[in-house]
DNA sequence: TTGAAAGCGCTAACAG
DNA sequence: CTGTTAGCGCTTTCAA
């Protein structure tokens, strides 16, 4: 003879309460009150209550999920991006789950899995590219999502704009008076990922050509992503006949490879030569790295504000954001 | 997201016939006219109709949940766990959901209802007291688990001896020549988080003291964690009548505020203040800090791994690990 | 052979 | 903050 479990009515009976109460102290634990929570806890304990799971996923309309697509999780621009989106979240019923992506084919996987697998709610893709098979079919089931770093017409998306980004730098730059100038950006990057820095370049060359100051191809350094690279890179520069007199390096990251290279040189910066960054991650800050401010921690905060939005009233519109970028000027320009 | 499959409804819907009938063709199709079947048969096909309780049981099957219980998530330290737990997840069939704790009574409802609601498989715990009603209640329930800088007997778990790491600075500070030294550390720490702090200035003292050169209050400052705050504690060192040669903080971000004082007041690192930091995050590299490394990417890579061996094989036993602490000579000691 | 209707254990909308 | 009540998708009576 089996003996039944446990069910979400005797532990009721057992905590005198209600079974709404019980469902909410499994689910939405803030909204219960602390002695009534104890008391349906001491009641789970004693009955050895576990929740049947598919009576749950019966019953249950949405997942109160929301998945984030990421590549580079880790890496200081996604964490800060990161730290706006659990900030909210965290005030939030929604869970957090996090889709670190390093391959194409991982891309590729979780884009056909995400909208037919159903186990969230929403999405928010973070500097991926996305086909318009992917959109469509994100579409099509009805995922809610949101771009951030690149668009699509049926999604909400939040960007910067890169070109732009490259312009003011240099714009800047040469209203300091700099007019030797060279750029480090990324190459080689994976081809899951999005490339911002050829933007970036495009518009920082832009702006100096129409100052009558060109940027010629020896300096332009596009390099991968490491510290030892971009020190190299910077080495070149410098021992070039006539060495820039400031560099615009596409990420703040690589402007400590800047900083790095000039330090181990005992160049003094700004006089001996200027650094600049892009992004105003927390090092910046730290390292008083004069950058362009993208705001990122409100990239993310935004990103999840409106998809959570519109996933309570699905017939918001869609929104296509344009971050603003602005100079923080520190003490390497 | 809402569910859109179809459901035996719109199937009988199809068929022209009542859901009991459907549910009678999945279930006991001997007891269904062979002509009626047919339709109903056809009907599923055409819709795609997968029974729901299979179609769960199925994803839940192949897809797997570990979740991180977390506070200060975006930390750079913390963010280096995290990216050690990231690489191994991501090569294996896990979900990774995060559960960012930033309130005693958010802890405390997780750690009530993770364990009965199993939406997880896995949990790692970081930096996080846990109660021993917790552990029981984790260990009653079956949910695996592991304890990253904390233990409890139940699990397996990774810490680091931070009252040796306290003493392995203080004695490479004196082998440098140091005697005049100064401890920054963590005060006013949540309820909820754990106090590492506390145990490396106690090493710290204790090697010290044994050297005959005691650490008086005057020369320890607690802060919360807070760049301006340090920066201040940092000018209250260097305005005593006697200001320390060398500053140990307890972790790299106070080292980082240390270092931005002593930039103000054009000192000379380490010439004239010496600066040691605590953890070898990214950050410390970037700017030559010299520290004590604690493993961070290893620390939460071998945590998961730990976790997806019990996973698997839940007679495997229990570890504890205590991690290694190394001093990374840069330049700033 | 079929369908109406009553659950299954749980969640959620809406009052109070 | 809590309870009432109406589902969720499906199975199982029980009549017809």
């Amino acid at each position: 003879m089996k003996r039944r479990d446990p069910t979400i009515y005797q532990v009721a009976e057992g905590a005198g309460v209600s079974i709404t109460t019980v469902s909410r102290v499994l689910n939405a634990p803030h909204r219960v009150n602390e002695d009534t929570r104890k008391k349906v806890l001491k009641a789970i304990e004693e009955l050895h209550f576990v929740p049947k799971a598919e009576a749950s996923a019966r019953a249950r309309k949405d997942f109160k999920r929301i998945g984030v697509l990421t590549p580079y999780f880790t890496e200081p621009s996604f964490v800060q991006r990161m730290r706006g989106i659990s900030n909210v979240m965290m005030g939030s019923e929604y869970e957090l789950i996090v889709y670190a992506v390093e391959s194409l084919a991982q891309l590729r996987g979780y884009l056909d899995m995400l909208p037919i697998s159903r186990r969230i709610d929403g999405l928010i893709i973070m500097s991926l590219p996305l086909r318009n098979g992917d959109a469509e079919r994100i579409r099509d089931n009805h995922l809610q999502t949101i771009l951030v770093e690149y668009n699509h017409p049926f999604f909400s998306s939040i960007e910067i704009d890169n070109e732009y980004g490259g312009r003011l730098t240099a714009e800047y730059l040469l209203g300091k008076g700099y007019r030797r100038m060279a750029f480090i950006g990324e190459a080689g990057e994976p081809p899951y990922s999005l490339h911002p820095s050829a933007f970036r370049l495009t518009g920082f060359q832009q702006a100096l050509s129409k100052a009558g100051v060109p940027l010629t191809e020896e300096y332009i350094g596009l390099n991968p992503l490491n510290m030892e690279r971009v020190i190299e890179q910077t080495n070149l520069f410098l021992d070039l006949p006539e060495p820039p007199e400031a560099i615009f390096a596409c990420s703040d990251i690589q402007a400590v490879g800047v900083l790095k290279a000039a330090r181990r040189r005992n160049l003094r910066v700004p006089e001996d030569l200027a650094v600049m960054g892009f992004d105003n991650i927390d090092l910046a800050d730290y390292m008083e790295l004069t950058t362009v401010d993208q705001s990122l921690d409100e990239s993310g905060r935004t990103s999840v504000e409106i998809l959570m939005g519109r996933l309570t009233d699905p017939t918001r519109p869609i929104q296509n954001i344009k971050l603003q970028l602005n100079i923080v000027e520190r003490s390497t320009v």
